[in-house]
DNA sequence: TAGTGGTCTAGACCACAGG
DNA sequence: CTGTGGTCTAGACCACTAA
């Protein structure tokens, strides 16, 4: 019986064994890329049933070590690049290169960039955006939408959204690619001359929809990131909404002390 | 069977529940601190067995809509106050006034603070602190290790540390109050000017100890925010590494636009 | 003690992937 | 087709909590 095991150390079966296969994932025996042994052998080998060994591979699931995929097995987490995302990525000089930050980024690691874009269009401003750019809830804007791959795996979803005001006057906006320096660089062009940048991070669990377009195993966490970009006459030109796989990032930034 | 209900709508019969619970919760027919059905209800009302009843709770715990209690029942998860870390809470007069920057913030938000001193003393470096504060691992540091509370709740843990050398100069450091403005008003009260502050962000799953010390759900992420605080000189004197609920904190960054 | 959530079983059927 | 993970059941026993 179960209540035996748990006497004899005190924590339940599926924990023992969801601590053994992690100590083989850690140690090697179980290297990345590889496939866990099936429900059925695990069931054989420990002497449980299979609403316990999932429960165990469930742990593992969250604990980032395994990912399972219906009909063909779990398999060891290979532990993807992680990308740096400092606070200095917006300055000037870099936009002259004609390089996108995240491609610089990525590329300067030694990883293939790619991006998709999934919408460019207009949109009816949510309430959220709304309230950072200052306009009424349900107003036009335009939405960028694209989805960012490092080495072929999606890393990063982000929307930037701009008032259709500034957004009709700056062609090169409504193009799946704004052009060298992003467009932060075409606003610039445009008269919009950028004083700062405000983000909010914040962390949660992925969505149902996060999850899939991001290849995320269920419960995993992602770093929602908002960006506004403020003029130096105050205005908030642009909004990005920033979508991230946890486990793929570290953010960096900078804080001047000050009086 | 639940594979007919399954036809019927074409998701799992544990989600559905889930979600009938979670539109519950979401229109306030289930109130914040209010019990949720037992496993017995709900198994009758929906004519499922526990097992399913129990994936259901699983989900809605995961999401932070409810926690779950031993021998007690499952509740409704009151909102938890959300404290805003604005970059500029490290400003000179705001020390000046006397006050730590988590008073000011979380009695500000309307809600009472609190602070234990878990330790306060010596501590070997550890490999990433060592790193960070360009010393050699295994150095001798000043460790200074606390858990805040905002209304009684446990949100964040925190542990600065400390050069030795730099540290027993400033007698106050040794001490479980440093006294008003905190470790950094008398850092530059002993000649340590503050420049900056460097900020690094991760997002996580919580650890098993974590989850105890801040009373979390299985499963529910963190923030890991790691601060070093460098002096004029361009010297680290002071590493703060802090594991935060995700859900109670959001982070504003201000990123000043440069060339 | 009664009621609650936590663990576990033995067996069933389903949906998916690959040979 | 076989083997895999995903869902579900009916029933059992345990551990915790509160009356």
């Amino acid at each position: 019986m179960g209540s035996e095991a748990l006497r004899h150390s005190g924590k339940p079966r599926y924990l023992q064994i969801a601590d053994d296969l992690a100590d083989q994932i850690r140690s090697g025996v179980l290297a990345p890329g590889v496939k866990v042994p099936s429900e059925s052998e695990v069931m054989g080998r420990y002497g449980v049933s299979q609403g316990t060994v999932r429960k165990a591979v469930a742990e593992l699931r969250t604990a980032g070590l395994v990912e399972t995929h219906h009909g063909r097995g779990s398999y060891v987490r290979s532990l993807p690049p992680v990308r740096r995302k400092s606070s200095d990525r917006f300055r000037r000089s870099h936009r002259k290169a004609g390089k996108a930050a995240y491609l610089v980024e990525t590329e300067g690691a030694g990883h293939t960039p790619g991006v998709h874009v999934l919408y460019v269009g207009p949109m009816d401003a949510p309430t959220d955006i709304a309230d950072h750019l200052g306009v009424a809830e349900g107003s036009k804007l335009l939405a960028r939408r694209r989805r960012y791959f490092v080495d072929g795996v999606p890393t990063e979803e982000a929307t930037s959204y701009l008032p259709w005001s500034i957004a009709e006057a700056v062609p090169e906006l409504l193009r799946d690619n704004p052009g060298g320096g992003g467009i932060y660089a075409r606003l610039e062009e445009h008269g919009h001359h950028l004083a700062e940048y405000v983000e909010t991070v914040r962390a949660r669990l992925a969505t149902k929809q996060e999850t899939t377009a991001l290849q995320l195993s269920p419960g995993a966490p992602v770093i929602h990131l908002v960006r506004a970009a403020v003029t130096d006459e105050g205005n908030v030109v642009e909004v990005c909404d920033t979508v991230m796989a946890a486990d793929r990032f570290v953010l960096d930034y900078r804080i001047p002390a000050c009086d």
